[in-house]
DNA sequence: AACCCGGGGAA
DNA sequence: TTCCCAGGGTT
């Protein structure tokens, strides 16, 4: 950004004076103007990260008085470890919490839960979202009691081997279950780093990931690296929060460099995410006598394995005249004559990437469906307790709970 | 590197 | 309503 040169703020700190232009992230150092970060992109009040020996020991005494009380902080057993940090990834304590509870009883081995059938797994997981993590998830279990004996790898690059953990979830795995000195990078990491030493990086590029990987690795103790993740990422859940961070009593306050500049509001900077996209669904809500009818989605769209009604999406909020009776139509299906017509119901379901417009369309049949019609369409005849029990988007859960009340 | 994948809570 | 939260897999 360059052009503007209004300074907003400044400081001293040894022999160096520097100065912050009010567009971010571009500033001046001494005397310099760059439109670039500096390289290492790390501002000027830190030389290096051992020059910071402060931090793990104040985390580390911060921790133990602050830290929530949290099951899978009483457990070494790794496959409850990486269950709860396959559950906690994209998802908040609270949301992800009751999930763990019903997992780790219902599953309380890797073998129980390599042993469910996928769309229980998908079932228990339902309203949790991004169901990939579920069948990874399903799909390492299986993997683990096969190849591995039931027991999970005990090192960070043969964790990083199974589906669906990343390095994150192998970091957190190794450090937590079997001490390994590995530093963790989420979302709390990125944040914390970013405001106490003042990166400007954009924490949502990829390639932002290596420095602050480095710096976190230099931080990491050898003497306490499970408790050093721990400690960082609660101290962003609960003290570096993303909006009001509560600065006036935090221990990192006089080292913190967005604190001293005022800058906590600016850091981290992250690029915000492109905008989602509406989709319009019309789905047809087949029924005869006790039988409803839905359909398995497939893969390379939402809601990957979960099952939905018979649907028809247009790219605007009206669908063509006739549109759903010739679909009637070429299912072999006849309407019943001895039903009044039950309303169309319109529900909308915000995802992070897109915006779904559903509008439900019950349908009473004069007949069942034929099978061979059904299989060329997908769909599958079930009774209510059957259908209750499958995975379903949380958009069709909510609607049927309001058909079937 | 870019894109896709859910859902809920707080302001 | 609007804004925020983001790790892993695929392409």
């Amino acid at each position: 950004m360059p052009g503007k040169l209004l300074f907003t703020n400044w400081g001293h700190k040894g022999t160096r004076t520097f100065w912050f232009c009010n567009t971010f992230p571009t500033f001046r150092f001494a005397g310099f103007c760059i439109s670039k970060p500096l390289s290492p992109n790390i501002l000027p009040n830190i030389s290096t990260p051992a020059t910071a020996p402060y931090f793990a020991p104040a985390l580390l005494e911060w921790y133990p008085r602050h830290r929530r009380d949290l099951p899978w902080r009483h457990t070494q057993d790794p496959y409850a470890i990486w269950l709860s940090e396959v559950i906690l990834q994209q998802t908040r304590v609270k949301q992800g919490l009751p999930y763990y509870l019903d997992f780790i009883t219902t599953y309380p081995t890797v073998h129980d839960l390599a042993a469910a059938p996928e769309d229980e797994v998908l079932r228990h997981w339902q309203g949790l979202g991004y169901y990939s993590r579920a069948r990874n998830m399903h799909h390492t279990a299986q993997q683990v009691v096969r190849e591995y004996d039931g027991k999970f790898p005990d090192t960070y690059t043969e964790l990083l081997k199974l589906r669906g953990v990343g390095q994150y979830t192998a970091a957190a795995i190794a450090s937590f279950a079997f001490g390994e000195k590995v530093a963790v990078l989420d979302g709390n990491v990125y944040r914390v780093l970013a405001r106490v030493f003042g990166i400007t990086a954009d924490i949502a590029a990829p390639a932002s990931r290596k420095q602050f990987q480095t710096l976190a690795d230099a931080l990491i103790p050898a003497a306490a690296p499970a408790e050093f993740n721990q400690a960082i990422m609660e101290f962003g859940a609960i003290q570096c929060t993303p909006v009001k961070p509560d600065c006036l009593f935090c221990p990192l306050q006089q080292h913190c460099f967005a604190f001293q500049h005022g800058m906590v509001q600016e850091l981290p900077v992250k690029s915000k995410a492109k905008a989602s996209r509406t989709r319009y669904f019309h789905y047809l809500v087949l029924r005869h006598g006790e039988t409803v009818y839905l359909k398995k989605r497939g893969p390379k769209d939402i809601w990957q394995g979960l099952y939905d009604f018979a649907l028809t999406e247009t790219d605007a909020a009206e669908l063509p005249p006739m549109a759903l009776l010739d679909a009637v139509e070429s299912l072999g299906g006849q309407l019943a004559t001895d039903r009044a017509a039950e309303p169309v119901q319109a529900l909308r379901h915000v995802l992070s990437h897109q915006k779904v417009e559903a509008k439900f369309h019950p349908v009473w049949l004069r007949q069942p469906l034929a099978q061979p019609a059904l299989q060329a369409a997908g769909l599958a005849a079930f009774t209510a307790t059957e259908a209750h029990d499958l995975p379903k988007p949380i958009l069709i859960a909510n609607y049927i709970d309001t058909i079937w009340k």
